[in-house]
DNA sequence: TCGTCTCTGATACGTTGTACACAAGGCGTC
DNA sequence: GACGCCTTGTGTACAACGTATCAGAGACGA
């Protein structure tokens, strides 16, 4: 389980960050681990199987090494997954600058869901401190809003929120995604029918009349990829008005 | 840890689900436990020292029995953090329902992120089917914006929008918060001196030139309700543009 | 009073993260 | 070429975790 609330100040305050160390030259002599085959290894198992699949014990079999041997190029657990959301981050390909901001911002947004969405653990590991090619996030946004009248303040909100929605948006995508995975159920509708049961007493209740309305009323339950456009593009119509467009 | 991908279809798909099975009236005789008194238990020591301190035998401490004794009440630890999920949803108030849409949205919205801020284990732990009390926010949304025109889907994906964009922005908030407590840093200001040392390498690396510039302008770092608000009526601003005012 | 049913206790197993001490191999210096 | 050192990988070990299993204890209908 990862370190987190309780864990005290570790002392030794300057150590070096997992980043800064990466990117000294030379690794080594003798290397047989480094940081790129952990962070393939470990992402492998996790897309093929889920984060919890992802031990310091299975990785090190991956590796074909004993389960202490990657102790060497991180920390502990939390710096694997890290490594591991930065590796992933490092294959979203940002805009080029040439589009407008409005442009940049959703294909920036888009292409972020096509990653997480690819290896969906991503999206609920990440916190903390951004790892750098996380950074490379806002700093491609600021630039597509660099020179369009915003004060930095709000320009550091709207980049805020765009990035809250995408977020937000696919983790309530992954976690309906994997209800219906988790249960075995391979098309929507045989999930719909298998998760009806589940949710059959709650609506049965009579506790939830407008949602059970809306829900049977629905057409484009199913259109992911709709509701996330159509949800993004009401977060970019509230920026640009903002923008006085 | 939690079951999730790789988990089969566990045999006995029809068992009663944990909210019908508490619903049911007459616990039992001879209870010293009780569903109630396990989440408060619960949530108590997540509130308190955050949620990987929350295992079953210090839960079972907590309550003054065995450490399998919840196991009669929950199925195993994922119920157990649906359940306490739900206790924590228990406590929001949702918004009476005589106010205009978009004043119910944006209070609902709000209550829901103080909520989650007063509890900040819940945004990283709430995913797959709603709870109960998790219903009731669309529910309430729903009601919301019923009568102002909008079919089914676009209504729902509306509802998605706001609750995605309320996640994920009090998401990064907790990282944000939990980044800085967790060194043992008390004051914001503290806290950036020393996250400046480790933010410190990957600025100087001049991989991130706006990042950079436009962090230094900003004045407003550090009001994050202002940053909630901010984003939040640009979403608001978004979906009254859809409806046509 | 007794059988039965429900709730709790005790014990135990396999798995996890990781601390610690040690071995093996390449390089600079003589 | 031999030696010592420093980096890298190994082996062993431990505490803590989730939870399966079974035995015991208390209350209730008969």
């Amino acid at each position: 389980m990862l370190a987190q609330e309780g864990k005290p100040p570790s002392g030794d305050e300057d150590r070096v960050s997992l980043w800064e160390r990466l990117d000294r030259p030379a690794p080594a002599p003798r290397v047989t681990l480094t940081p790129e085959r952990i962070a393939t290894a470990a992402v492998g198992i996790a897309d093929a199987e889920g984060i919890d699949a992802v031990t310091m014990r299975r990785l090190a079999t991956e590796l074909g090494v004993a389960p202490m041997a990657a102790y060497r190029y991180v920390s502990g657990k939390d710096e694997l997954l890290e490594l591991m959301v930065d590796f992933v981050y490092a294959e979203l390909k940002l805009p080029d600058g040439d589009a407008d901001w409005r442009e940049a911002l959703r294909t920036l947004a888009l292409r972020i869901r096509e990653v997480l969405l690819t290896h969906p653990w991503v999206a609920r590991v990440s916190w903390g401190a951004p790892t750098p090619h996380q950074l490379a996030v806002p700093e491609s946004a600021l630039a597509a809003l660099d020179g369009v009248g915003l004060d930095a303040d709000t320009a550091m909100a709207v980049c805020t929120t765009v990035t809250a929605y995408v977020h937000g948006a696919v983790d309530l995508e992954i976690g309906q995604t994997r209800m219906l995975r988790v249960r075995g159920w391979s098309s929507r509708e045989e999930a719909r029918s298998g998760l009806a049961s589940q949710m059959a007493w709650l609506m049965n209740t009579g506790r939830y009349p407008k949602y059970n309305r809306y829900i049977g009323e629905a057409t484009r339950k199913d259109d992911l990829q709709w509701q996330f456009e159509t949800g993004l593009d009401c977060v970019l119509d509230g920026i640009a008005a903002r923008l006085g467009v």
